[in-house]
DNA sequence: CTAATAGTGTCTTTGAGACAATATCAT
DNA sequence: ATGATATTGTCTCAAAGACACTATTAG
C-alpha cells in the first residue's frame, strides 16, 4: 500500500475520557461545557488533541485526566476503550478519537480545565437516556464506557477502583448496585465477595461509627481477575439479548 | 487545547488485522511477508494505511481483509480490537494502528496482497511463543487478538464464526478446543451447548458419512450473548491470575 | 432496653464436571 | 455382528438466590 506517488492521509488524533465515579450512591460521568467551537457551550466528554509532538496516547489521557480532576493519577484506573473515527463525527475534518475509560473514587468537585468553560458530574442515566445532548458522538462513547464498566465489574476487581484505599463490603456493594443499576441481596453479596480469593483483603478492623455495629475494613487484594465471577442478575434470567458491543 | 497558534500533530493511521481460522483442528493466524521496508522480508499482520482520503477505518479493515483472503466479507466476523500508538513502534514515524480481529471459517490458502510478497496461515502457538519474529509490535497485537477471541468464545456466539454455515456439535467443540488450547468432555459439551437457548438451531438432519452415526447439523442461532456462558476450564481451578488485558 | 447497621447460617435449585450407557450409521 | 461415531443419562459437587437469624455498636 505505501508505495510510489500515493501517500497516506494524515489524521488528527484526540483523546476523550469517560470518567466514572460514585456520588451519593449513583453513577456519575464527568462532562465539560465546551468553551470553543465546534459545539461551543454544549456538554462533552473531557478530552483534547495530542499535545506536543510525539505525546503518547496514554500520556495524553493521563494529562487530560489530571487537568480535569486534579487527582493523583496513580489512584485512578485508566484503560483504553475504543477508537471512534467515522468521518463526519467532527465538523473540523478527519479527527479520530481514542476514547478511554477512567474510574475514580468519590472525587472532589471538578475544576475547569484549560479547554472547558465548566465541568460537572452528571448522573449516568441522564447521559444514557439521551435527555442531555452531548457534542460529537460522545453520548455513544459514554454509553460504551459505561457498558464496559458494567461488564468488567463482573470479572475483574474494577469495583475497588470506585472505592477509596479502604472500604467496607457495604460500600463495595453500593458500587455494584450503582453501576449495574440493580439491587443486590446483602447477605449473598457478603458471601460471594469473600469467596473470591484475593479480591479483597482485611485492613484494620473498625472505623468511624455510623450508629450501628462498626464495619470491617478491606482493601483491594492482589487478584485482578475474579473467580468465581460476580454475574449481574438482570441478564441471567428474563433479559434477552443485552450486553456485547460488537 | 485547540486554541491560538498551537496546532495539533497529525498522525498516520493504519489498519492491522488479526485474522483467525481453524486448520486441521488448530488455530491459525494469517501472516504476510513484508514486501517493503521497513521490516522487508519479515512476517507481519496484514494491514496498511488508510486508502483514499476519508476512507472509514472499518471500510479499510474490510478492504484489507478481502485483499488478503479473497472472501465474501459478509461471512467474516470483524471487530475493532485496540489502538497501538506508542511512538517508536514504527520506524517511519508516528504511525498509529487500529487493530482489528477477524474470524473466518476454514479459509482457502491466502492470496498475496498488494503489499505482501507472500501470505500464509501460521499456527497461533508459534506466534504466541515468539519463535517467529514479527514486524513492529505485531506479536503483541496478535496475542491480544487471540486473547480476545478466547474470552469472547465464553460469552458470545463467536465460535460459530469459525464454522461454515452448517456445522456439527463436534465441529463446534473443535473450535473451542483449538482456540482455548484445552480438551473438553464431549458429553458435557453437548449438554451445555444445547442448554444455551438460541445459540445453535437445528438445520437438516444427517450429512456426509464419516464411518459412524451421522451427526445432526446446526447453524448459528439468533443469540449473540450466551447464557449460561461456556467458561473455559483452565482458569476455573488451578490457574492463578490469567486473563484480563489491562 | 431499643434502634441501627454488620455479619453468619440454612435451604433449594441450577449448572459444571466426571463417567457410563445407548443409538445409528457403514461394512 | 463389528467398528466407529453421535447422543443421552446419571451422579456429585460448587455456586446462586431466597430468606432467617445472630452480633456489635450507640444511645
Amino acid at each position: 500500500m505505501q508505495n510510489d506517488v500515493w501517500s497516506p492521509t494524515p489524521v488528527l488524533l484526540t483523546v476523550d475520557l469517560v470518567i466514572l465515579t460514585l456520588r451519593e450512591g449513583r453513577l456519575h460521568v464527568l462532562l465539560v461545557e465546551r468553551g470553543e467551537d465546534p459545539f461551543r457551550g454544549m456538554l462533552a466528554l473531557p478530552g483534547g488533541f495530542l499535545d506536543h509532538d510525539g505525546e503518547e496516547i496514554l500520556d495524553a489521557a493521563h494529562r487530560e485526566l489530571s487537568e480535569e480532576t486534579a487527582l493523583a493519577s496513580g489512584w485512578v484506573h485508566l484503560e483504553q476503550l475504543a477508537v471512534y473515527g467515522e468521518s463526519g463525527r467532527d465538523p473540523r475534518g478527519r479527527v479520530v478519537s481514542v476514547a478511554h475509560l477512567a474510574i475514580a473514587p468519590g472525587l472532589p468537585d471538578p475544576i475547569a480545565g484549560t479547554d472547558a468553560a465548566d465541568a460537572a458530574w452528571v448522573p449516568a442515566e441522564g447521559v444514557l437516556s439521551g435527555e442531555l445532548g452531548l457534542a460529537f458522538d460522545h453520548r455513544r462513547i459514554a454509553a460504551d464506557g459505561i457498558e464496559r464498566a458494567r461488564t468488567k465489574l463482573e470479572f475483574s476487581s474494577l469495583a475497588t477502583a470506585f472505592c477509596g484505599e479502604e472500604f467496607t463490603i457495604a460500600e463495595l456493594q453500593q458500587v455494584y448496585e450503582a453501576v449495574w443499576g440493580t439491587e443486590l441481596d446483602t447477605r449473598n453479596f457478603y458471601r460471594k465477595v469473600q469467596a473470591v480469593k484475593g479480591f479483597i483483603v482485611p485492613a484494620g478492623t473498625d472505623r468511624r461509627t455510623t450508629g450501628g455495629r462498626p464495619a470491617r475494613l478491606y482493601r483491594a487484594g492482589p487478584r485482578t481477575v475474579l473467580f468465581p465471577p460476580l454475574i449481574r442478575p438482570a441478564l441471567s434470567a428474563t433479559e434477552e439479548n443485552t450486553r456485547g458491543e460488537e
